[in-house]
DNA sequence: GTGAAAGCGCTAACAA
DNA sequence: TTGTTAGCGCTTTCAC
């Protein structure tokens, strides 16, 4: 029923050593007989089993992405960059949330190294010493896309979390605010802890601002907890905000109308990713720039560096970012 | 280097045959051996080429997934759907973003065919004739995830566009309004043409309202294009608006509010989406809710039936859709 | 430039 | 309950 590269031979006189070749453009194939097989090729309908190939090549032109979930705009714009790329290359990828569960991640790992995908990008606020060690053995190249592995074992690709932190913090200490919270997504998170918390403190601290514990909210970097994390900031008066994404920087702007404050005139805010709703928000957000769609992008690239067996210049890059200026914040 | 079932049966002194059987689950197999086996393959960290069993079983329990672009909220939402389900039937998934080129749909269809995936979920705004015929012959089983084909030849789950739309466009009326606007996204999609628009415009019609096409403006879907579409409706003073997702009524508030009217007192809006950024809205979209997530879980569980050949009731399943009723419209 | 033949690692009869 | 033996459909030496 199906036909294969035998039926193929067959009907065209030829071994299937040479059907074989004029699929996979190998010039060694005289071009009367190239085209004689195209033909039948053609009449026959036959589509090459990639399954058959992969098994007989070790190659599956296959890569796997495992990200918390595709459902969150930032891990669907990072997924976006890695397709993209990923295309350009010839790969298809299997993509799979993992929910941050480790366990899940764990399985997620092996099943994809089961599958024998080329290549594997990586996502995850946390990566577990477990989970780096069953990377460090995979027999299958990985790279870490916007997820920090500060023993530097697996590639990676982020940008300057701290520095991106750092900026935006002491811009609102150059525009004269003492108070100045910070509303952070979970501390489970190294990025936000040992970065951009890190960043906060110190940006504070070299201002002579003294750290206040109670200026910091961890929230789940939804909207209804950016509201909330108003609520629960209001009694200690910030004046300006450092927001860790744009759903929470919408929702602290709400909360903060309704409670009859202006922004930027009364607060400050500046929000961390820079996505489509900065844009869309009243005020619209003053932003850091977080580049998902280019780290994806950059992650795939290097990946593709490793499965060709390539030189790598560098196995841990940092993309620039940029402070997008809008109206969260008063303009200097 | 890499183990193989063949090396598990030696150290195991068994035959592949009983190691591939304890692999699978077969209950035919001793518990005493059983538990050897699964001793070598912990001992050797035996790790079972799907590839191989791919090719052997022809079955790679993995289906395709072929969207649009996964980095637009709406169709990330159906892909999380999609995933979900398939994790619980323990398929895998090739994710793949087709821009809505078709040439881009057939090739990915082909690809896919070629990978040998089970089975495919496929959405698009329009189902071309070669599209459609490549479906039919497919050998592989496919569902369309909230596209529609006429012919009814191929499966899909979806919601009634029309009643969806009329029932917005009615309650509009209902509250009084005479000049209705629609910004509709791309009349070169199915659904916004011969659906939406044409309850639309029926609705006014059964209501004694005369359609007038001025009132009508072709969107691309953005926030932008939202904008625009006001200034574009300003002149003929539409005192209503039906917008075909949350992005757009965004704009279409934002820029009703810089002309001086306020939503819902001067001009009251129903939005189509009903996706979290309804929530996020001031006013708060009152929105048609159109179930991405459960059309996608609903398409794959389908999927899984087609795959397992099981018995199938109904081969186009219609969802419920609901109206929110929010900020954004007066209460009745 | 072309063909023969040996796998790739597994499943699935069929026997025993 | 277990083993033997063909394949699955292709790539890849190695000859010619």
């Amino acid at each position: 029923m199906t036909v294969t590269i035998y039926d193929v031979a067959r009907e065209a006189n030829v071994s299937m050593a040479t059907v074989s070749r004029v699929v996979n453009g190998n010039q060694n194939v005289k071009p009367a007989t190239r085209k004689k097989v195209l033909k039948v090729i053609e009449e026959l309908g036959y589509r090459p089993n990639a399954v058959a190939r992969g098994l007989a090549s070790k190659k599956t032109t296959t890569v796997g992405v495992i990200i918390p979930d595709i459902s969150n705009s930032m891990y669907a714009e990072l997924a976006r960059g890695i397709e993209d790329i990923a295309t350009m290359y010839r790969y298809n990828i299997i993509l799979s949330n993992s929910d941050q569960n480790q366990n899940k991640e764990l399985q997620l790992l092996e099943t994809m190294l089961g599958k024998q995908v080329d290549g594997i990008v990586f996502m995850s606020d946390v990566i577990s010493t477990e989970l780096l060690y069953e990377m460090e053995r995979s027999p299958t190249p990985i790279v870490l896309a916007g997820s920090i592995d500060e023993t530097n074992a697996v590639a990676s690709v982020n940008i300057d979390y701290y520095g991106a932190a750092y900026e935006a913090v002491k811009k609102l200490v150059d525009n004269g605010h003492k108070k100045i919270a910070f509303v952070s997504g979970p501390l489970s998170s190294k990025i936000n802890k040992d970065y951009k918390l890190k960043a906060y403190t110190e940006a504070l601290l070299d201002a002579g601002i003294d750290y206040d514990e109670k200026l910091v909210v961890e929230c789940n970097n939804s909207y209804d907890e950016g509201m909330e994390a108003v609520s629960t900031l209001q009694p200690y008066e910030p004046t300006a905000y450092f927001v860790s994404n744009d759903e929470m920087s919408i929702g602290v702007i709400h909360a903060l109308e309704e409670s009859g404050k202006k922004v930027p005139e009364d607060v400050e805010i500046i929000s961390y990713e820079n996505s489509k709703l900065a844009r869309m928000a009243r005020p619209m957000l003053t932003s850091i720039a977080f580049p998902l769609y280019d780290i994806g992008a950059v992650s795939m690239r290097l990946l593709t560096k490793y499965m060709n067996e390539e030189e790598i210049e560098e196995k841990q890059v940092i993309l620039p970012y940029r402070i997008e200026e809008r109206q969260s914040t008063k303009n200097a």
